[in-house]
This record gives C-alpha cells, sequence and structure tokens, in this order.
DNA sequence: TATGAATGAGACTTCATTCAT
DNA sequence: CATGAATGAAGTCTCATTCAT
C-alpha cells in the first residue's frame, strides 16, 4: 500500500476560479494567523489580506470558525502525508526496531511543525476554543490511525484501545515538546530529535509492559 | 498581644471584607473560565457570577488581564507548593533512584493538574494570548527552579543551562500527557502515572547521555 | 492671486455613497455638539442622530476625536476662505488704510462665527480638551499665515515673530469678543463690527509702535 | 470707600475643623484641574488628593460642579480683590486719563490670570460645560459691576447698558487676550500689559464714540 | 458571484454618587 | 461625621455577519 492509498482522496473544487479563490483566502488566513496572533485573526483581516471582500469569504466559508477549522485540516493533512512516508518507510524495513520506528514518527512531527511553527502554534489556540466541526475529525483519526499502525507494528499484544491512547498521547507529547523547541529554536538539531524519540520510547515501553 | 500589636494601627480596617471580594471575584473568575472557557471569559460575565458590579471588579484588578494572571499565578503556586514537597521528599531519600524522583515529579503534575482541570487548561489558552505580567514569570522561574533541583540531583554532570532546558522540556511533557488523561478521564489511574514517568524517565535519559 | 490659489487643494473624497455618509456623520456630529454641548458629545449620540450605527461612524473616523477634529477643520476652513477673501479685497486696495483691512478680518471673523455660532463655541471647548491631530494644526497656521499677510502690509517695519504673535492674538481676540456679542445677540450690528475693529487697531497700534 | 467695604463679607465656617477640611478640598481640585486638566478632574481624584474619603467630600460639596463652581467663585473673588484696590487706586487719581484707569484694569487681569495660569484656564473649560449655580453669577456680577464703576468715571454719557456690555466684553477680551499671553509666556512683559491697554482703550474709544 | 458598506451586539473600562459600617 | 467599598449607567470601540447593489 501507498503513501498515495493512505491519504483520502481529494475532492477536486469545481471551478478554477472558485478554487484559486479559496486558496487565496487560506493563505491570507495562515498569514494573518502566524503575524497577528490568535487575537488579531479576524474576518475582515483575513479578507484584506487575501485582497477580496469578506462577502466572498463568506462565500466560501460559511463563518470564521471554518476557516479555522479548514487550516487546521489542512496541516493535519501535511502531516497525515508524512505520517504516511514514515509507516511506508517503516514497514518497508520489517527487521528494525522500535526506536527506529518511533524517530521516523520523531522526524514527521519535526517536519511538521518546523514548517509554520507560528501558524501551528496559533492554531493550537484557536482550536482549543472552537469546537472543531467534524471535518478535521476525519484527518485527525487518520493521523491517529497512522500512528497506531507505525507503533502497532511493534507492540504485538497491545489492545486496540491502549493503542488508540497511545498514539494520542504520542502526538501530544511530541507537539508539545516541539513546541517548546521551536520556541528555543533547537528543533531542527539531531540532539532534539533524540530526545523526543527517548521521551516516546520512554513513554511507550511502560505501555508495552503493561 | 505585645504593645506593639496594640498601638499599630490597623492596617485596613475593611481588610477582611475586601479580601472577601477579592476571593469571590477570583473564585467566579475561575468558575467562568471553567464552564465557558477562555472565549466565554469576560469582565461583565465574572462580575455577574460574582453576584458583584463590573466596578468592583475593577477595584481589585485593573483588567481583564489582571484577572487571568491572578488565576495563574495561584494555580503556579499551588503546583510550587507540591513541587517543593516532592523535592523534600527526594531529597530525604539520597540512596532513590532517578525514577523514584521523575515519579515524584509525575505525582506533583497530575495533582496539580487534576485539581482544576478545565481551569488550568483554560488557562493554558489565555496566556498564550496574553503576554503575562511580570508577576507570574515570578512564581514560573520558582518552579523550573524545583524541577532544575529534583533532576539535577541525578543528573550530577550536566550543565546548568541543560538542566533549565530539561526542567522546561519535563514540564510542558508532563502538561500534554495529563491534558490528555484529563480529557481521557484516566489522569488518577496508576497506569497513566507510570506512563507519564516512562516519558520523562525516557527524555532525560536522552539528556544525561549527551 | 484669487482666493482659490489660496486655499489648499482639496482631496476629492471617493466614492458618492461614502461621501455621502461621510456628509451625514459630520453633519449629526456638528447638530449634537450645538445641542448637546461638548459634554454631551459621544459617538453613540453622533450615530443616533446620524441615523446610523456606530459601526458605520467607526467606519469613517478612526475615533471621537477625528470627529472633532473634522469639525474643526472644516470650520477652519470656513475662515480661511473669507480670509483668503478679505486678503484678496485688502491687496486689491494698496491705498487703503490698516483700519479698513483690520475691519475686513473683523467682517470675516465675525461672518465665520455666526453662521455656526454654538457650534463653534462647543468646539473650542472640545479643542482645548483633546489635543488636535496635525490635520488641523494645517488649516490653522494657514490661517494665521494669512492674517499676517493681511495686517503686515500696514505694518512694515515688523519682525516676522511679532506679526505672527500679533495675528494670533488678533484672531483669540476677535473670537473671545465675537462669542460674547452672539451670546447677547448684537453680532450681526454694524456697532459691534466698529468696537472689534477698534479693539484690534488699539492692539495693533501698540504693536507697531513698539 | 475701602476696598474691605466693597468686598461681600465673608461667612465664617461654623466649625474650624470643618471650614480646614474644605479648604484641603478646594486646594486639592486645584491642584487636580492644574495637573490632569478638566479630563482628568474626577472626584475621586480630587478627594485621593486631599487625603480624604469620596464620603467627605460630598459631606461638603453636593456634587463635582459644586467643586468647580466654588474653585470658580475663589478665583473670582481674587479678581475682584484686585479690582477693587485698581478701583480705588482710580478714584484716588482724579485727574488721571482714561487709558491709566484701563491700565489698572490689564494689571489686575493679568495679575489675576498669571497666579494659577494652568487652573484659570482648566476652570473656563469646564464653567462653558457646566452651566454654573447661582453663587458663582454673584461674584461675577460684582466684578462686572467694578469695570462698571471704573471704565463709567471716563465715558460719563453712556448709558448704563451699555456700560455692562462694555465691561463683560472688556474683561472677555482681557481674558483672551492674557490666556495667549500665558501660554506664550510673556504674560508678565510691559509689552504685553501696553498691548492689552491697547486693545482695550481701541475698544472703548468706539463704544465712546457712539 | 463579487463587493464592501452597514449593522449592532457585546466587550472593556471609568467615574459620579450612594450607603452601610 | 468619616470612610471607602460598592454600584451601574454610560461611553468607547471591535468585529462577525448580512445584504443591497
Amino acid at each position: 500500500m501507498t503513501a498515495q492509498a493512505i491519504l483520502t482522496p481529494r475532492k477536486t473544487p469545481a471551478q478554477g476560479r472558485s478554487r484559486a479563490m479559496v486558496e487565496t483566502i487560506v493563505e491570507a488566513a495562515a498569514r494573518v494567523l502566524e503575524e497577528a496572533g490568535a487575537a488579531g485573526f479576524n474576518t475582515n483581516a483575513v479578507a484584506a489580506r487575501a485582497g477580496v471582500s469578506v462577502g466572498s469569504l463568506y462565500q466560501y466559508f460559511p463563518g470564521k470558525q471554518a476557516l479555522v477549522a479548514e487550516l487546521s485540516r489542512r496541516g493535519a493533512e501535511t502531516l497525515l502525508a508524512d505520517l504516511a512516508a514514515a509507516v511506508e518507510a517503516a514497514e518497508a524495513a520489517p527487521e528494525g526496531s522500535l526506536r527506529e520506528d518511533v524517530r521516523r514518527l520523531a522526524q514527521a512531527a519535526i517536519a511538521w511543525q518546523c514548517r509554520r511553527p507560528a501558524l501551528e502554534r496559533a492554531l493550537d489556540q484557536m482550536e482549543a476554543g472552537l469546537d472543531l466541526p467534524t471535518d478535521a475529525r476525519g484527518t485527525a483519526s487518520q493521523i491517529q490511525a497512522l500512528i497506531v499502525r507505525l507503533i502497532g507494528r511493534r507492540l504485538p499484544g497491545l489492545a486496540p484501545d491502549a493503542l488508540s491512547v497511545a498514539a494520542a498521547d504520542s502526538l501530544a507529547l511530541a507537539r508539545a515538546l516541539i513546541d517548546q523547541a521551536v520556541a528555543r529554536g533547537d528543533a531542527h538539531e539531531p540532539a532534539f530529535e533524540a530526545r523526543l524519540t527517548g521521551a516516546l520510547c520512554g513513554y511507550l515501553s511502560v505501555v508495552a509492559a503493561v
């Protein structure tokens, strides 16, 4: 199974024109969130940044939180792609260790958060405030499923529920540490990758022992 | 009662009264934050919840963020107390292991977040948005110092800077995992404590190895 | 040189619709100031009087003081136009006397304050409280420059600084007397014009003598 | 007739204690007005400045505007005293000129405004906003009466009404010019006194000619 | 469909005044 | 009388959303 097949197939937007507009708006939203933070994120600012009228924004997004949801979904999809690649690599190396697979997970997570750190951080805040529409949940559960798949191979006797919990915790743990590292500026260093891997392995070793 | 006590003018006859008002307001703020989240947190709601006029709120707190800062400070102080106890216990048992000390740290953090989980979670959001006045920073650095002290005993060769980073990361890691656990409802279980301890030890083992 | 040339070129307001809205708001502001005085002047009242929402008001004016500044600017521009005409008339009659020129100044000032006496009076108060943005200063200095030009012709040996002071004082003097006259209701009478002219000439004769 | 006799006899406040409190409050009000301007003038600030509770302030003054009225009345009384002296001096020199008498008027007005220039200026603003209670009117009409008396001696044929108008205008004129001079900082200079005197004489010469 | 002017609920904060102690 | 905590109306400004053009 390839990374392609793992990813949810994308719906192709109807018109090229509207697709361009959606892209413009989403990118503007991302920029506003990065530059002005959660506090300065508002529909008027996004529309202005996009060089588009508020009316158009509302044509494509039912409201402010839909914008956040879309940003969220896109971020998740990026992560999903990276994870899919990680899973593929892991499954291509059957005799590797758990630590090696976990390292792949860590690398994917680091790469993801480093792409647009300010964006992901601000997004976290907004997501907590708004209850996410079901849309983003789908991608989120796919992410979790991939992590389950990645770590599940090396933790055979574990119940599916326990694996799910472990996957969710692993992601949360990774995000927290990467946020700190990004803030400090050492997220790219191998030493940080090692620390993150260590934490994940420490966590998983206890899970496995139960 | 000494002559001093008799002669000293009462600082404020109404101190008991205002102290009660402050408590009422702070508690109301906590409740609003717990129930309505960061989005629903506003001065009018807090005043209403406290059964007090907005004016009174502003008599005791210069503004909304002062309220958040106070809530933050109090939370941090609670953690500080727990951590202090943990450090004391750790230093009273010199031949213990790093894992035992880390478990104490985990317990303190769990106990802290479990006291008012929704509050601490919402507080996190608000803190990210508002830049906290220096007051809370003081307590925060005390917390970090305590963690440094706790884990530093078992990681002798480490540079102070590396220790500080490790302490900050440890706290962030713990918060993230505990948030997840609280949301799931198993934060109180020994198994969770073990997992958190495992994650922290995994992280620190890598730090120590460098 | 014509009065037109003397006046700063006006920027043409962009759209017909927004121009109408701006006019509506400004006129409402003027009316509120006239009717309720400085104390009753607030953004809600202005918006209500304009039959417009507060939001619209803030779309066109960044705040309360911008409204005051605009009112001020418009008043000053009216005076500017009258003064320009006075200067033109004076310069067209080279063998006239200082008294004749001063009379023109008095007439212009009287005409100005009589247009909307209550407005100008209330505006004075507000200007004193709020420090005016630089915009209105521009017009104010143009006014002063015109007065300098008007009276300077008949007071040749005077230093520029002294002339500036004389111009500012003349305007202040005129405003004060006209305020009184407006309150009494005789601002339109020739006798008042004569008294004002007399006061100005009395002032200037001393200035000239130095 | 002496200056004493011209002044309205003061009522002696009942208790020494309350008199002291009134003095404290009034002086605090003056200071607040001077330092914070009309915008920053509020009852709480005055009470705090006076080292007194708001309640006490309201014990002695029915409200904010009563405070302003008192400040106003006191300022007027000071002017009244100076004017009384000026009148006395004028009446002691029967063969003087109008210009000499007017100079005395100018001096008195200058001395008055220079005593606490910021206070008098801010007071002007407040008076315009609040309609003065009848209390201050009494002193004001006494002031006017004194000016009438001062200038009436040299303008024999004038109707009482015309004299009243001339007196009011003269005071307004003087205040306006002195305000300007105070702002510039040359109110104390003899040259300014001469200019003010010139303006007043110019005004009065026209009045007399009618 | 695109526009962007218009809306108005609601957030924050101030301050004149009252009243229980 | 003195106190000062408490009140709440009123004012300033923002921003998500709608709707006429």
